[in-house]
DNA sequence: TCGCATGTTCTAGTTTATACGAACAAATGA
DNA sequence: TCATTTGTTCGTATAAACTAGAACATGCGA
């Protein structure tokens, strides 16, 4: 658990962006990130494996709108705010309000 | 070459849009429709054969994005401007301005 | 009526996701 | 040191997408 690659926030493009959250359960997780400010993967499977909940975090990370932490034992997840308002601006707002 | 399925734009998931604007072509596709207002598959296929065009506009017909009218042997299509607007406020001022 | 143009539908092939169990890695605490 | 917890990685099975050719339907003009 340790290590994880994060894209330079200039080298995503749009449709990544739309792709990581064509699907429900990382609109989902986005979207409690949004409200939570940080969470651990843990903490958002909604029943679901663990191995899937991985996988969906790591499409968001490769998608520059989340970015992982490591504290001790744990991953701690949030969104990548300041850098996609940079990048995408009004994106983040949009979406937010939409799928809230 | 008749009847499109056009869902009413109610039905239409969040999900479903981003979907739909994941694809290289069909943003390309969104981009081109909101300058042009209007265009036939034709016009705006980059030397990419019939068959893929066709699916592309019937993913962002099912999408609620695009809406298609025949017009003696072409199709004529255009964006959902208003219903999208109506249904999900900012989205489609936010993709345009960052797609293009 | 015949031929042409525009798209759709069908089908197949290849690629890409998704889901999830199992094995593994790292940190922590007993 | 050993068990526990958190999450990753691997392998595999299933499902869905993208691409594109071929056949087909429709509308129009010659």
């Amino acid at each position: 658990m340790r290590s994880y690659k994060h894209p330079a926030i200039e080298d995503v493009r749009l449709e990544d962006v739309f792709y990581a959250l064509s699907d429900p359960v990382r609109l989902e997780i986005v979207n409690r990130l949004a409200r939570k400010g940080e969470a651990t993967c843990a903490a958002l499977d909604g029943g679901r494996p663990k191995s899937s909940m991985s996988h969906h975090f790591r499409v968001l990370r490769d998608a520059g709108l989340v970015q992982t932490r490591n504290e001790g034992v744990q991953a701690i997840n949030s969104l990548r705010r300041d850098e996609l308002d940079r990048c995408f601006p009004g994106l983040l707002a949009v979406v937010l309000t939409l799928a809230a």
